[in-house]
DNA sequence: TTGCAAATTCCCACCCGCTGAGAAGATCAG
DNA sequence: CTGATCTTCTCAGCGGGTGGGAATTTGCAA
């Protein structure tokens, strides 16, 4: 349970530790307490929190008690949960786009319907989507990803809520139908969207995990094809997979 | 210009520029730049930014490219504003009114109105005011500091709008006279608040400056108490300032 | 006001581990 | 494929971080 070699200079290891822990406590925990949780010697622990108090990511907040600084708050006002997915993914999502010389895209699911934030074209006939617009959650395959994950509660509101429209002949209306199909997703790991939303319009979506294993978005590749490209499903949903490894692991 | 002593240990210490740099930059150049202007050898940027990864705190955004991680961006959805500032506030603010034995309050102006943030009672009789509450900023010592300082475009319009009621017969309400009051309080550094809220009390307000010296909230002591205080009104000041300096110091 | 307990700073010699130039390796764009 | 650039690695030397404990300061309560 030691810190790995690959961890880097102690100092800055450490303070960030410390960071987190502050951050994470909100001043309600006093420095000696956090200090010995991460085992760092207080007279070190002190010189720590002097420099992140330097600063103005961290204040102090009473005796013994440190909070989050002003000038954190500062920094702050410019990140927001989906730039930061975006800017993450947006690499990975190109060099998917174009191995597999077809669209990837990358979505949140946000009032209960799919918001796109990254569309890359690698090739192959263009797709309608944009960036920023929003589509059905029950149609798409990354709507489907992350209704599927969704806890169980919420998921079953929303199918009990419809109505759904038919966007298509294969667009699955049925609640009962749809349950099913969200069940089986969450248990295969990916969904299919067969000509749902748009004609000859296929997509494969993978969902995508925060550091917690949470679902947070998910990764979807999308060909524009008649039918019959059903063999290269594996080789796409590999590609997508190996996609999705490699972002959930830089976060 | 060289880093001083009391700057901590150097890893963290550079470690905390790049992070902030990174935040501040948004992923909108590369890390060979952001090192250069530090004056941290490549090598060791990379290491440190290496940390920085680990941790979730920074995320890679493309070849050579850096941006906030999302481990930070769960961090800071329990950090606002609003409790930063108080939370480094509130020990200074209880010293002072206890000093004093008067009442002291954290207030800053939102939709043109001051809210409470924070109320210590050091002494003497009970303030109506509450945490949380709102009042008019026009009359109040610490609207009237947190307006004096306001962009000029924003403070004439303010004060173009009214109307201003009189809560007291010594309520300010005509906006030529609001206009130069402001005025005489931005250039004075402070405000007083007599008797134009509520009869028998008199408040004496001291802006509160971010490290970027822009005014983000004011402190005030009040008194409940007939006339003729206004020898203590020196002390009084001198005391708010002394405890302003204080928090400032500390972000 | 005084006193106490806890927070915070200070000290310093030892020695660990960070440094950083450069080379090697990985990656990407065209 | 190839060049350009990002990224990782290596390594020996020495600068500076470490941390136990003492000294000092601080805040609170009686």
């Amino acid at each position: 349970m030691t810190q790995r070699d690959p961890a880097g200079p102690a100092p800055l290891q450490r303070g960030l530790q410390l960071f987190s822990a502050i951050l994470r406590d909100g001043a309600s925990r006093v420095l000696r307490e956090q200090a010995r949780e991460l085992d760092i010697p207080l007279s070190t622990a002190y010189r720590l929190v002097a420099a992140l108090c330097r600063d103005g990511l961290v204040a102090r907040a009473g005796r013994g008690f440190y909070g989050p600084g002003l000038e954190l708050a500062e920094l702050l006002r410019r990140v927001d949960r989906r730039a930061i997915l975006a800017a993450a993914t947006r690499p990975h999502l190109r060099r998917l786009a174009r191995r597999l010389r077809l669209t990837a895209h990358l979505g949140v699911l946000e009032d209960e319907m799919v918001t796109y934030l990254l569309k890359e074209q690698g090739g192959g006939p263009p797709v309608f989507t944009q960036v920023g617009c929003q589509l059905e959650a029950y149609c798409s395959a990354i709507g489907k990803v992350l209704l599927a994950h969704l806890p169980a509660a919420e998921r079953d509101r929303y199918v009990g809520a419809g109505p759904f429209v038919a966007l298509t002949p294969r667009t699955i209306t049925d609640p009962t139908l749809l349950h099913r199909e969200l069940t089986a997703v969450a248990e295969a790991g990916y969904a299919v969207d067969d000509e749902e939303v748009t004609e000859q319009l296929r997509c494969i979506a993978v969902p995508l995990h925060d550091r917690r294993h949470r679902v947070v978005a998910a990764i979807s590749a999308s060909r524009i094809e008649a039918g019959g490209g059903r063999t290269a499903d594996a080789m796409v949903l590999d590609a997508v997979r190996d996609c999705v490894e490699r972002i959930e692991r830089q976060l």
